[in-house]
DNA sequence: TTGCGTGCAAAGGTTTTGCATGGCA
DNA sequence: TGCCATGCAAAACCTTTGCACGCAA
């Protein structure tokens, strides 16, 4: 069988350690790379990339694209099976992403491989919106200046 | 009523009439610039980012992320009320964008509203995965180099 | 000892910005 | 005429790559 030709370096245990910290969120090449070295642990960006490159392939990460499309951030897969079967929701006002697994979106995957013979990538497919919160904030922000918009 | 504070010059009319004649798939910010410079109507690719910001905020166009997240990609939005109510699925293997139309995609904003409290932006999400024809193609490859994987 | 991993610096590529000039209304 | 739009070059960014050295196994 084949063995993963990865060694166990100090370097290594700290990005993931730090992917781990925040797996209930995302985080960027950057971040990682700068929260490193505030913490006397400095790790080169070439080598944070490199890793995160290994973890996408070994599927222990997953990786998005913010809202404006420049960056790319990463978040730690808690438990791959279930990750593997549910969507996510991330909110493009305040970031935030959203697990949810429920029958409904279950079924989409399935419906669009049988009627449309598209293989969805669960684990790279986001859908893009706003959440519960935002969507209360903004209606507020549209009553205090009445509407008025650009268009 | 505000008006749109945008002029009507040669240049922008070039880069949306590169963008209609593509609507049936997209555009890289580049290749703008190359083709107009081909056609001898070269255009700053200063201005071809900023007016497509422009076009992007009037939801004149989608933007996409292509498969690597480096380059991003953009779409003249033919139909916006039709658009606005469909789906998209891009290939990650051959980069196609297909549209889908269907009750099932249709109601899962509908579920996702009502059940989990999110407003889903149809035009901003995009189901990434693989389309029919790259499935067959990974098939025979697969066979070819009969399983073998690193994992 | 072997060869993968690391880090630096440089390269590569996309997108943004400053500023003087051009051109629409 | 008054602004907005344009274009160039430079800057700002993110990410990748080359190469010599370090280090896990």
């Amino acid at each position: 069988m084949a063995r993963l030709t990865n060694y166990n370096t100090r370097q290594r245990e700290l990005i993931l350690e730090y992917l781990r910290i925040n797996k209930d969120g995302h985080v960027t090449a950057n971040q990682i790379v700068q929260y490193l070295k505030e913490n006397d642990t400095p790790v080169g960006k070439s080598t944070v990339y490199r890793y995160l490159d290994l973890l996408l392939e070994k599927d222990m990460i997953r990786k998005y694209t913010l809202e404006n499309g420049k960056r790319a951030c990463y978040q730690y897969i808690d438990d791959v099976e279930r990750c593997k079967h549910h969507f996510h929701l991330k909110c493009v006002k305040c970031g935030e992403l959203f697990h949810v697994t429920c029958e409904v979106l279950d079924n989409v995957k399935n419906h669009i491989l049988t009627d449309h013979g598209f293989l969805i990538d669960s684990s790279r497919t986001v859908y893009y919106g706003i959440c519960r919160e935002c969507q209360e904030k903004l209606q507020i922000k549209e009553k205090k200046t009445d509407g008025k918009n650009i268009n």
